[in-house]
DNA sequence: CTGAAAGCGCTTACAG
DNA sequence: CTGAAAGCGCTTACAG
């Protein structure tokens, strides 16, 4: 018998058209919420077949028609780091309850992988990418120049314009050379990764700058760089080539909480006295810092409220419109 | 002109058959590698038009004819969590490599959620599921029955037997146990959540049980459990009712490294000194550990190869293979 | 060695 | 208010 459903299949919408008597059509109309040309017991017909067959829609065959996913890429660089878990689980959160998918992509920050990534879900009709830390790539190129829906976090699209969600990194960076003035440190120094994303770059320089507004001579404030894997292994690169040439300052910024952890570390091996000896202020403000690094002021970003925002970046590129940046507030926590 | 490539849409197979001058079916069998009945010169013509055009097979199309897609959906708890979002990203990469696609779900250890989620995968056709930490639920009772592909990691199936990945949590419990023995402290306690996943009752188990073989009595040692919602919350309100009851003791297992540092923070705030008075030992060893809290040994549980052993779960799962536990070494790290 | 044809589940102009 | 029909991109017996 032609049309019959196969024993163990879930139930497909002509299912739920031939138990409730109806079309497809009429089906598909309803289950789309476009109740206003159904007559109200048709539309009680359908709901009771699709609640006694359990039918849910099938995203293949939706996305097949439509030509467009529920799935959204996020790409993010690196898990391991809370800020980036963070922001992964809000903005998991925030596209599910929008009805969408999260697909996770780890591009360890690489070109290579993120433009594999970029492909990949490219043929899953990824609806739009959400890229934690975008770094240069052809594909990234591409895709802009396809139009996809693209929203940038934390780092801008270094390729050009494109939706962003973050904080003022510079303010953020000034109001930490704020603090160490208040507290009337004056003899500062930075660490930073070698190859700086703008997001780094900028709260570095927005340090230094305010920094000079406080009389303080930019050249008298080293700023040592550091290679490595992670935020933890730079930063541990950086401070030490820092301690070794200048000595320990009396105020580090650690443009990443991580990175804190790293001077700390070297500290303790070296005998310095955190807080006592020289304070280090960090930014991110991971949720472990109140628990075990009460030595550790920070930079507190709200990357639970990021989510949301993001989601909202996504919705109005695909309606194709305004891309104003969304800035959200920070705030330095004192330990 | 009927079957032209609307500008902008990315090539179909069709195209690919059009420009290479060849049917559809024959393009399929080659982009799905059954190069064994195609002459070279075809299989040349198809290849080098997929290359021509930057053809990438549509997994909406391919999903709803096969039945199947590639997107594996991965439950998780609580990505805050250090030891979740590495067992997150190990999979991840696993999966990528294997040619799937991860969808992250985050349950927050709730069962409504944990439904939710598995409903909606089912929409899209989720090849697989990976529940970090199950919990008993209908939609999990459900899943089961259909026969669903699904590997239990850490925490094993609530509801029935299920391919597990994970450690000798008994084992691990003793071996914390062992060093204590060693290091001739006997004033010993522990905390745990107040409801217990198997894996954090093995632990607990494995610890007291060796206990007694070291000539403890088990009655002697207070296990204070705790409330809240995530482990730092729940470790801390264990904490305190332990110590508000018997006072701190000289040696403390806390089942989670998250659990250590609630502990942590209260013997900060109450002057018990940290490893000197009280010696904590932790099981997860978060990466963290070794930069910032120097004062805790842990069981390091190999959660980056996780991955690896999830997916070939999974893979067994598909070809109907036995499904024997996949049991991962650990190793206590001393500080 | 190759292709025509059917069909996976859905949506959407179009006709009535 | 409702339905018949076409088609999204792909795969797979089947025929030759």
């Amino acid at each position: 018998m032609p049309g019959m459903r196969r024993p163990g299949a879930p139930p497909s919408l002509s299912d739920v058209a031939r138990t409730a008597g109806v079309s497809a059509a009429t089906v598909s109309r309803i289950v789309n919420g476009d109740f206003g040309r159904a007559s109200s017991v048709t539309i009680h017909k359908v709901q009771a077949a699709i609640a006694g067959l359990g039918y849910r829609p099938n995203h293949a065959g939706r996305s097949l028609r439509r030509r467009e996913s529920q799935i959204v890429a996020m790409l993010s660089p690196n898990l391991d780091n809370p800020a980036m878990a963070a922001i992964a689980a809000s903005t998991e959160q925030a596209l599910r309850d929008a009805g969408y998918v999260m697909v996770l992509c780890d591009t360890h920050d690489r070109p290579e992988l993120q433009d594999e990534y970029l492909e990949a879900m490219r043929a899953q009709l990824a609806r739009g990418y959400i890229l934690v830390s975008a770094v240069p790539s052809p594909g990234l190129r591409a895709a802009m120049a396809r139009g996809e829906a693209i929203v940038c976090v934390n780092r801008r699209n270094p390729l050009g314009p494109s939706p962003f969600v973050g904080i003022d990194n510079r303010k953020a960076g000034a109001d930490v050379a704020d603090r160490f003035h208040e507290l009337g440190i004056t003899a500062l120094a930075a660490i930073r990764p070698a190859v700086m994303s703008s997001s780094i770059a900028e709260r570095i320089e927005g340090f230094l700058d305010r920094c000079t507004e406080h009389g303080l001579k930019r050249a008298a404030i080293p700023v040592a760089a550091g290679t490595g894997p992670d935020h933890l292994a730079m930063g541990y690169d950086a401070i030490r080539a820092l301690v070794a040439e200048h000595g320990w300052p009396a105020g580090l910024l650690c443009p990443s909480d991580l990175m804190a952890y790293a001077a700390y570390r070297h500290a303790s091996e070296t005998g310095r006295t955190i807080p006592g000896a020289t304070r280090i202020i960090g930014i991110d403000n991971n949720t472990f810092n109140q628990w075990i690094a009460p030595w550790l002021s920070s930079v507190e970003i709200p990357y639970r409220d990021f989510g949301p925002v993001v989601v909202e970046q996504l919705e109005a590129c695909w309606e194709g419109a305004a891309l104003a940046d969304r800035i959200l507030p920070h705030r330095l926590v004192q330990r």
